[in-house]
DNA sequence: CCTACCGATCGGTAGG
DNA sequence: CCTACCGATCGGTAGG
């Protein structure tokens, strides 16, 4: 008796459980409820571990975070900085960066949320890898921002800075409320910001 | 002995702590750390009370969490309200909301954090009252978009929803890395973004 | 507003 | 990967 007790453990037959399985099921959390208010019994419960089960793949909670957000900023800096680069002008970059931007956030929304807004969980060390990652995204933006204030293609931009950080505020702010199967393709939403972003609601 | 004790409760003398403050120490730390993040014993040794003597003064936890969310929120709400609905253009209507929001953020940038990013760890009964006021901020900015869409002012905007939250998501976005002292003024801020909010970075 | 305390839950581990 | 368990911490309360 007790072969199964309300799901937990008693994984009878099963396939052994994979880090990626747990780090795809934590992600799910993670984006539903944020870090600290995810247990690693709501995380092992999803995978169908007992709680200390989990500690065969992982060190430890924050180091599941860690891969998670690692990963999940990576994914977009693959995706933009190929474009950011590119010889097109910087208009068309800033346009295209839009659109790419959010294509990742339809295949990679949860990740995305977990990886922008929980890396304030990690500590000190893990948290520096991750602001240097971000330092690293930053500059995709700022890179086409100033090659476009040098070829006179932005004059009105007074503040760079301000530029760069509202063109990624208005991407990031997506991620609260967009929805992969909702009324709008994230295609006709990349554009329609790129538009607002490069001539403005008065056009 | 044991007069002190760490600071810890031991109140000798000072007067009795008020609601207020409990609210102001509360909305510092969970700004800094996140509700979930911060306990009871956090907010008793900010305030100098004990912890269980907080409950003299709030229900719960949560009631602390809901007072300060309602607060942040309807502060932004009765500053930009007015302006929405006055009588000039749209586009001049947008950009002193656009201001205004960022004087206000100048003003309450620790509670517009909690406000704003953390009502979601409110409970149903709790959660619903907030998003009935994030509905009401909502319409603030639907109201500007759509008369400017009416008038032909914003005569690009394909998407008026996108529109607005893209509007509301590049001011949010400032919350993020804004400081009140920082090299640019909450005024220089809110000019530049609105400029690119209505005319675009390639003007 | 303090004293003293409680049940529940947390992340994590030893030993197999 | 389970069994069995641990110390620490959590929000909150009774009684003054």
């Amino acid at each position: 008796m007790a072969v199964q007790r309300k799901g937990r453990g008693a994984r009878a037959g099963s396939k052994p459980v994979s880090l990626e399985q747990i780090e795809r099921e934590a992600v799910t959390l993670f984006s539903a409820k944020t870090y600290p208010v995810v247990g690693m019994r709501d995380i092992s419960d999803a995978v169908g571990l007992l709680p200390g089960s989990l500690y065969a793949h992982i060190a430890n909670k924050e180091d599941l975070l860690q891969r998670i957000v690692e990963r999940g900023i990576r994914n977009h800096l693959e995706g933009l900085g190929p474009i950011s680069v590119s010889d097109i002008p910087a208009a068309g970059r800033l346009r295209s960066v839009m659109r790419a931007y959010m294509s990742i956030l339809d295949t990679t929304l949860e990740q995305t949320r977990v990886s922008f807004n929980q890396w304030t969980y990690l500590s000190p060390d893990n948290r520096a890898q991750i602001v240097e990652l971000r330092r690293e995204y930053e500059q995709v933006f700022a890179r086409i921002v100033s090659d476009g204030i040098a070829s006179g293609e932005f004059p009105s931009i007074r503040h760079p800075r301000v530029a760069v950080l509202g063109t990624i505020g208005i991407l990031n702010s997506t991620m609260r409320w967009y929805s992969p199967d909702g009324e709008l393709t994230s295609a006709e939403i990349g554009d329609e910001l790129a538009d607002i972003a490069l001539n403005g609601l008065q056009r």
